[in-house]
DNA sequence: TGCGAATGTATATTAAGCTTTACATAGTGT
DNA sequence: ACACTATGTAAAGCTTAATATACATTCGCA
């Protein structure tokens, strides 16, 4: 039982880290709403990969350094 | 005026290049429908950052590797 | 002590990812 | 000619990403 993606990110990490960029800056920069990037944070869901690329970009760093996968092994 | 994501991906060129692996295939290894991986190389859409790192994954690659942003500089 | 900035919670609504089903076309082999 | 496999198209439906709005909390600061 896999319905739900299980993805970890370090999208706070990495703000604090930046400066102490906030929600919103970053939301801006991203051409989002705070509150998706707050919902991301929380992992209450899984973004585009768009938006993952971007989000990343913005970091100067890789998706995978910023999301990761539950590794459960398989898919299901 | 970029509305639309505008993503180009390689998941065609990594198919034919991981020995000619069909689409079902690729589906089942990731836990899709044909479908899915039909529509994204297709462009039709976006994928999710799940999604997205698990299919980077089969072919041993970066998601930055199968998947580009349109570079329009700015988010909109 | 009260204001503004940053974060969190809640809920309702819209947009888009993904599934399911069904059919159509092109190539391959017998 | 017929069957089989891989790919493409399309539409209906479900689930979830993302928006919008509103309010509550904590903190620093004038």
């Amino acid at each position: 039982m896999k319905s739900r993606e299980d993805i970890r990110n370090h999208l706070r990490r990495q703000r604090l880290l930046a400066d102490g960029m906030t929600q919103q800056d970053l939301a801006d920069r991203v051409g989002v709403t705070r509150q998706t990037i707050l919902s991301i944070e929380k992992g209450k869901y899984n973004p585009s990969v768009g938006l993952a690329m971007r989000l990343a970009q913005v970091f100067g760093i890789a998706v995978e350094e910023l999301f990761e996968l539950g590794e459960g092994g398989g898919h299901d």
